[in-house]
DNA sequence: GTAAAACTATTTACGTTGTACAGTATAACG
DNA sequence: CGTTATACTGTACAACGTAAATAGTTTTAC
């Protein structure tokens, strides 16, 4: 089904995320505890993809029936939600006062990334809402604390810190589908090959045909997302520089 | 099944990209055309989304049982492939020869906007390798045609426009994600509103708090993302105009 | 000490997906 | 005519999330 996450009880969620419930009064003993699904179901979508990760694979890694596993959490939307804010809470969080903002924000743009690479299902999991956890609290804390002392509003450091995680989640999910189809590239070359003279038409497409085969083989690929990441982060932290540049200079004024 | 293209056979799905079949030597004459099931399946997935999209109801809304789409297409991921290529074919490529850079850009970036607007599954689709249909190429020329003159290297200029069309489609995802929630967000509220002061705890998380109350007071929303994309694209435009001047300042020398 | 209640865990079952396979109807070629 | 290529359909399968019914286990109330 669908990779989304916030889709059941709210409040339901909320205590999943804040609470570790207490041992039940009556009945047998659970045999397992919330933090053991949430592992299971990470170790499963770190394996072998979100797409693998389904409720019989995740009891069968506990050594229990499928539907044992909604004893322990109400859906798979759910799952998502306590596997995201666990993979957040996991992240490191040093603390970087005192170095300057280009490398705060390169930090905190690295850190992200590392996390989608340990957990390659991160970049993929379509959140409806943030899952508003501890995990996540104590990212959006310490990831803000970034920003601290540049001149900028507070609504500006929100936007700024959504547009910077924006790029490194996107590259992210580039990576994974270069990575899927990087087993297949040269089938795939043998088996496109005699009809790509029609498609490489210099005179139809000459910057494409260019440009294309130019990128191609600067990269050896169609696409090389780690030096995407590069260019990319360069441009964004530049462009975030023109904004403090620009709120220092309205301050001095 | 997963929302990804390319799976299936790549000199096939090329065939279907660039030539228009003929009609069979023998047997029944075919009641429908690849166009016409491209177009149901688009018809589908814009009024319900991806998740809607099954080949069972693109045959019904053909007219036809569900295994009669396969004689047209080899499989979904194929289909989704025409319908991706074919939603390039039909954009805005008005020629913008002589405005300036910034103009260009942004007119690429709204051209691509509008696409994930008209097909909101657009930015949806898992696109493991692009493809390499007519509306791509045609795409990809005009847009390359906008970093003309701006003494960008080839493999620059490719870089440029990943980063800006990268961007647009990470904003027209979160856009999209917004728009599922949106419904549902009173009772949202409702529901998480008692837990809410413990998330809300200022002196565990002061920045947090304090930045994500005026960010949500600012919108009106926990996300906004029009505002996301104003902000965005000003910094994308600075980023670029950061690496055109050091272009152009290196010609000088 | 026993009965009820509360809780965990399992089995079975339903509806939905993409699509393989087998079969039938239809038209043009030899 | 028969042969052959094609269009189309019905059935079937494995896998999914999870509802419902059931069985088993422990604590509490009497």
């Amino acid at each position: 089904m669908a990779e989304r996450t916030g889709g059941g009880d709210a409040a339901k969620t909320l205590h999943l995320l804040w609470d570790e419930a207490a041992p039940p009064r009556r009945g047998p003993r659970p045999g397992l505890t919330v933090a053991d699904v949430v592992a299971a179901a990470t170790a499963v979508a770190d394996a072998d993809g979100l797409g693998a990760l389904t409720i019989r694979r995740v009891g069968e890694r506990l050594g229990v029936s499928a539907m044992t596993v909604y004893t322990y959490v109400p859906g798979k939307a759910e799952l998502l939600d306590l596997m995201l804010d666990a993979a957040y809470r996991a992240m490191d969080r040093t603390d970087r006062t005192g170095q300057d903002w280009r490398s705060r924000l390169t930090a905190i743009a690295a850190e992200n990334r590392q996390l989608c690479r340990d957990h390659p299902w991160v970049a993929g999991v379509y959140t409806a809402r943030p899952t508003l956890g501890p995990g996540l609290m104590a990212k959006y804390e310490h990831e803000l604390a970034a920003f601290d002392g540049l001149g900028l509003p507070d609504v500006t450091c929100d936007d700024a810190l959504s547009y910077l995680l924006g790029f490194v989640y996107a590259n992210a999910r580039d990576e994974r589908a270069a990575a899927a189809a990087a087993g297949t590239d040269q089938q795939w070359w043998a088996q496109a090959g005699p009809l790509l003279a029609r498609i490489f038409d210099e005179s139809a497409y000459p910057r494409a045909v260019r440009i294309g085969a130019a990128a191609g083989a600067a990269r050896g690929s169609a696409y090389d997302p780690a030096q995407a990441y590069e260019f990319g982060l360069a441009r964004v932290l530049d462009g975030l520089g023109v904004l403090i540049d620009q709120a220092a200079s309205r301050r001095r004024q």
